[in-house]
DNA sequence: ATCACGGCGTGAATAAATTCACAAGGAATT
DNA sequence: AATTCCTTGTGAATTTATTCACGCCGTGAT
């Protein structure tokens, strides 16, 4: 029903409400979080329909009723357990990241094929054998995956998860994954994201001009009626 | 002029190009790279568009032609350089990957404030102090950037980029990057994916007879004449 | 030869995402 | 109490992305 890029940017808002709050900000404007994440205010309040809070048009939207409803929308309330599978440079870095972020949404056991891992406690998480994959995963009520082992690995990986009763995978490995309907892969392809970024380097460069040209008109148009971004 | 989006495509298809190559595959249909791909047949005819290289109606495209025609599509002929900035744990999980991986996009200097990190080799990349970034930047000819410090340092680290002549910024801090036009910035949100493959998830349990359904009605389809996915 | 098949490139159609633009309303000001 | 200002929510319009569908062309079978 509600698109893909709707819950990216949800989640974005959230984060960037938390930060707000942290700065004792209790209430915000469209335009305001708009600007904070690159968006046009028309876009964030069109977001802001799924999850069914309503702003007020003098002081926009309170700041924690909208992380609460936001929460609501995004977050399963029992909470959703996830796992990690290979323990490897990119593996701990994310461990270390997700570890004690959010609250409802944390990685609880991590499975590797290195002998020396196994049974080790890595950032506060237990390192499993793939083998004890379907028990850990019933015990602890896991359904989402985090796959950063090996490419040659991660069909394999892929497909005893799914086994396991996974409903979703964030996969780092650069490999097309096959996956039953049902099962939602996102995938994050460091190397497409570099390259972007150097192609759009080089046409940005000569792009300027015009962007610039382009920026200002509408910088000329916020102060007229109307939400320019 | 050309999307965002099919950028990110050629360079998936690349690399299952390579893929291809290395098992001896000498040609291939567009849905069979639509398959791999996770794209539909006329998506990759109409991205294949782009870059120009024309297939032929009976044996599709020959890999190493179209690889080499996309190669000129989406590389600088003078090679890129990238610099990486803050060698924590994601830093050099990253240096890791990027490593002898593409030859003419690599990161070839790496910065950050820590004194025990300034001045050694990591993973064959020398660790400069971030003073040292216009002189080094000027002397690479480095235009690209990969941001891996603290959220908090990521607005003034990006701003030091820009001044040293950056065009392109791969962002891995959850923090909104204001940069002035002409600079491509690319984020790389992970508590984003994440959050995303948690709701779906969900939702795809909830949508996974619908789906299946779908998924047979496109499978019957693919028999009769014309792309179906 | 002729024909049928299967795939390519691409204009046209469709679908999806974003933006416009305006009614409605609450507070501050006159 | 009327006016002004600035906001929200949302239909409608627009823009962007994807898919359809068909003309064309080599190839291999008849
Ligand atoms: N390092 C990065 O920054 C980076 C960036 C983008 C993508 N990736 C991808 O992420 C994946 C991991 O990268 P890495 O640098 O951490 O590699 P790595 O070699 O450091 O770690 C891989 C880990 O996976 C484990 N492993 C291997 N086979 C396994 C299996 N069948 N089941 C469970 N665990 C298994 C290994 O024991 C190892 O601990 C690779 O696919 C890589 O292409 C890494
Ligand atoms: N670890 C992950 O998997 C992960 C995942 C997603 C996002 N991130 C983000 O990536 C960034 C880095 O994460 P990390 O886990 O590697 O953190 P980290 O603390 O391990 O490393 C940060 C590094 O940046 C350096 N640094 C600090 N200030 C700097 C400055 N001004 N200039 C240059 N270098 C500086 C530090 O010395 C340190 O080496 C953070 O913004 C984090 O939120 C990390």
């Amino acid at each position: 029903m509600v698109s893909h890029r709707t819950v990216g940017r949800l989640s974005l808002y959230r984060r960037l409400l938390n930060g707000l709050a942290g700065q004792g900000t209790r209430n915000v404007y469209s335009h305001q979080l708009a600007a904070m994440a690159g968006a046009t205010p028309a876009q964030v309040r069109r977001d802001l329909m799924a999850v069914g809070y309503m702003g007020s048009s003098t002081h926009g939207y309170d700041v924690s009723e909208l992380t609460k409803s936001i929460g609501n929308f995004l977050d399963d309330q029992t909470g959703q357990a996830a796992a990690l599978f290979g323990i490897g440079n990119l593996g701990r870095a994310i461990l270390s990241y997700f570890t004690g972020r959010r609250p409802n949404l944390s990685i609880v056991a991590a499975f590797d094929v290195d002998e020396n891992k196994i049974g080790r406690v890595i950032h506060g998480c237990r390192c499993y054998s793939v083998e004890e994959l379907e028990t850990v995963a019933r015990e602890n009520d896991i359904r989402l995956g985090i796959l950063a082992v090996p490419a040659a690995a991660a069909q394999n990986v892929a497909e005893n998860m799914v086994r396991a009763g996974f409903r979703g995978i964030l996969n780092f490995a650069p490999a097309p994954l096959k996956v039953p309907a049902g099962v939602y892969v996102e995938d994050i392809d460091m190397t497409m994201s570099l390259e972007k970024v150097a192609y759009f380097a080089r046409q940005g460069a000569r792009l300027q001009a015009a962007e610039i040209v382009e920026q200002e008109n509408s910088r000329v148009l916020e102060t007229a009626k109307g939400d320019q971004q």
